[in-house]
DNA sequence: CTTGTTATTATTGTCGACAATACTTGGTTT
DNA sequence: AAACCAAGTATTGTCGACAATAATAACAAG
């Protein structure tokens, strides 16, 4: 599936394959966000033994999708609003420096490939219903072609491959379908063409303040809803 | 002892002891960087089973010291310049955030001890040798508190549960003692200033400056070198 | 002599059982 | 009746053995 995250390589063993299956899980609640972990449930579920069972918790808990204690277990984190602005900070940090660095280290092709992206982003909106294709898939292709152009490790194993599983996880949860779409393609397109022109400075900050936008955005919600 | 990571909880489990003593033979060189792991041999050595062992290493590649390939093994992970100058620009990023996120979020009690701290950091520095301490302790004890003051978990796990174990790898195995002591001691007293203002965008603009600072300092002695 | 293939060896992944710790239930005491 | 203590139950941590995969060595063919 074309949401699948670039820095998942294939489930070679057992354990790889039941942690995908528990991944996919967790994100959509099919394990409830909170529940406490059953080892030996779970492990009779999927029809293995607990070793490999701890194995794929263990890559869960890479992923901050579960907390372990001692002794007690492992629980499947909770979804709070003030966990969602959190992580919008760190993103809007991160992704902000991954976005400077990838106007400075991008190379031509990764650039035409990206602006070819948004080409068919934007025929793609015109066309369907789009705005909920766009939100969902079109959104975090975007935001991971530009964390690999960063071609910064440490950033790309933090954000794709720990940090987006909770994003995901919070955007099923909380059902988010913002009304952003239309806004956030404008903002993508102005990304590009300062990583385009290589002005690390004004990409790091297009990025800040389009994420900062969404944060924005969320809270705003919220508040309504109070 | 005062280095330690104030993330860190109480070992209370066997694989949380072979974690810690594996974390520092790996920090400090002990175990070399880049070599293989053979989970018989480590499990004979400190007397446990595989499977602790396993549990053991698993924790160690949450902390992105060794790296696990299937049906292949574990590899500690290689100190390269490159790899330095990366951790840099993520800590430029988080460390930049959180020090924003201090500004707005600390408690006045929190200012207080960091304040204090800083002037005890100052009559050491006058006192003693001094340099070599500053730079060791007193600087990650600054960027801790920093760090837990954002109050924000994410940035604490990621940055005090994750990184700092690596940037402390780094600083022995490339013998760092840089002779930044006196001018980050000035650096650190500007950063608090501005928290204790609240003014946030200054907080985050300072510790961007300083941390590049390290990086530059860092990129121009590799210069040298060559 | 080099290359490709096969057999052997060693290492990793997985399993089921046991030990240690935490939770629950029932009883006792104040 | 409420609070504390104790025994029993369930869950987690640890262990040693087996199965599956990868690295190595020996051998054969070109």
């Amino acid at each position: 599936m074309a949401l699948d995250n670039p820095t998942t390589q294939a489930a070679v063993t057992t354990a790889d394959k039941v942690f995908e299956q528990m991944l996919h899980a967790i994100v959509e609640g099919t394990i409830k966000a909170g529940s406490k972990i059953s080892e030996p449930e779970l492990a009779k579920n999927y029809q293995i033994s607990r070793s490999t069972l701890r194995e794929a918790l263990n890559r869960l808990e890479k992923c901050h999708l579960i907390e372990r204690k001692a002794n007690v277990g492992s629980r499947v984190v909770e979804c709070s609003i003030a966990g969602l602005l959190e992580i919008y900070v760190v993103r809007e940090a991160l992704e902000g420096m991954a976005c400077r660095q990838a106007a400075m280290n991008m190379t031509e092709d990764e650039i035409i490939e990206m602006q070819a992206m948004l080409k068919q982003h934007a025929s793609a909106k015109a066309l369907r219903d789009g705005v909920s294709y766009y939100q969902e898939e079109g959104d975090l292709d975007f935001h991971y072609k530009v964390i690999l152009g960063s071609h910064n490790k440490q950033l790309i194993n933090i954000l794709c491959g720990q940090l987006y599983h909770l994003v995901r996880m919070y955007r099923c949860q909380f059902g988010m379908n913002s009304p952003r779409a239309t806004k956030a393609f404008d903002e993508h397109s102005r990304i590009i063409e300062a990583i385009a022109d290589r002005d690390g400075e004004l990409a790091e900050m297009l990025m800040r303040r389009h994420i900062a936008a969404s944060r924005k955005n969320i809270e705003n919600k919220i508040a309504q809803q109070q």
